[in-house]
DNA sequence: CGAAAAGTTGACGTATGTCAAATATCGTGG
DNA sequence: CCACGATATTTGACATACGTCAACTTTTCG
């Protein structure tokens, strides 16, 4: 709904206030490498190479462990009894997997490796324990469970309030700013899903992420590199955010 | 996409165990009631009346506590920079809020209370050194952070791959749900929220939320009580479910 | 090298957004 | 308590973004 008129923007508050909010979605203090020296110094951790497709945990199992991704790419995948089924999110180096099982003791999604990478695995009854002793540990702890809360928001927000082509824009601008933090390559990004699981995580058809893609590229935001199609190129990130951005002035903001 | 032939459907576990995981997604072991009374015994809290409308935080806030309802109905508004905004998420009784701001240290959403109610806060600082000595609280608090994570992930799904029709039915469903497990009545419910909030949050129009209600009615799922369209009798639960799963059944499964 | 999988693209249908008008409801001040 | 303006809701007609289906091309992998 056009918001000038509508009945939700009766106590909205600045936009400041949200812009502020939302310019950097971080856990305070902490880099991702301290992050994870952290938990090493203090926990004792199991480490386990994965490959692509290999199961971190399933949706059913007990939750008895929680796990950090040391490096690599993974998705989580939730599906209803009926059988629909989508990504609902992406892990990457220094993400906790495994926080949904907390609370009924089985996990509720499946988490699973994109590529190849390192896992490390820590009891939660142990995790409990250290952080009693640890304060900051727990406080890096409730910081990551904030943050991905925090992301997930701002993803449902994006997948109601942008059309398809934005939505795969934002999508990609987003893998740049969280590979940036990471300190991996963005000249050129490898994506590591088909078009059917950018689709399913971006809540659209295959087809409508292969044209958003192929519209992105004939509009120069993108460029493909390398053979096949899933490595790509973004000159500018900002042509991505101004995509974004004329996706969503130019007609009302509805809905 | 029909997952029978897609590459999605790979890896996928059984349907048993995502059933099984979805069959109830409490924190386990303890009530509502329990929770609330644990809260009490060991923290320090500030009680607040608050009346519909009434700000409970504000995005950009400094997050210094966290809250919990002991009763009323609030819902979360995301705003994006560019004025895009959204319902969110709905918390009732015994829900947490403010777990949002944890990671950075603001608030990134506001909490709006839609109802009389009752808001407990607690000083973060205080809450963590607590739960440095009660174990119980902290499993509680983790258990409360992990079932909202697995909530907004049931929720994604359902914005994603159910029809604006069957959305509008599961968010009915879900919140019977909800009610009955804070025994509250459920056999007459006055929707707080207008369609303009119901539209926002399910991802949709007015109109269609609007369109969506009217043929519920008219398909006696739901009925429409007292005056004013914000009173609705669910006769059937299992009526609302059935209209869901005949949305997902017929068409195939896509997307 | 050949078959299978992934990706692209076009034509077409439809669910849902858009715009607008009519009606119902609510809140306020007399 | 009533009347009236403001607000919320409903409903229709129409437009369109995106899903659907299908053919074709490219890439991958054994």
């Amino acid at each position: 709904m056009n918001l000038s008129t509508s009945a939700l923007e009766e106590r909205r508050p600045s936009l400041q206030a949200y812009a502020t909010a939302q310019r950097e979605r971080t856990p305070y203090a902490l880099s991702i490498a301290a992050m994870l020296r952290l938990v090493q110094e203090h926990l004792p951790i199991q480490r386990r190479i994965v490959h692509a497709d290999d199961v971190i945990y399933q949706a059913g199992q007990r939750c008895t462990h929680l796990y950090i991704a040391n490096s690599g790419f993974f998705k989580l995948m939730n599906g209803a009894a009926d059988g629909r089924e989508q990504v609902v999110a992406l892990h990457f180096k220094g993400d906790w997997l495994g926080f949904d099982g907390l609370a009924t003791g089985q996990y509720c999604c499946d988490a699973i490796a994109m590529d190849i990478g390192e896992v490390w695995s820590v009891r939660y009854a142990t995790l409990v324990e250290r952080c009693t002793e640890v304060p900051a540990l727990m406080n890096l702890l409730h910081a990551a469970m904030s943050q991905e809360m925090a992301r997930d928001r701002d993803f449902q927000l994006n997948l109601c309030t942008l059309p398809a082509d934005a939505r795969v824009a934002e999508f990609l601008r987003s893998l740049v700013v969280a590979l940036e933090r990471r300190d991996l390559r963005t000249d050129r990004i490898t994506l590591r899903m088909s078009r059917a699981e950018i689709g399913s995580y971006l809540g659209m058809t295959l087809e409508s992420a292969s044209r958003a893609l192929s519209r992105l590229a004939r509009e120069q935001v993108i460029r493909f590199a390398g053979s096949g199609r899933r490595e790509v190129q973004i000159p500018d990130v900002k042509a991505l955010s101004d995509f974004v951005q004329r996706s969503v002035s130019p007609s009302s903001e509805r809905h």
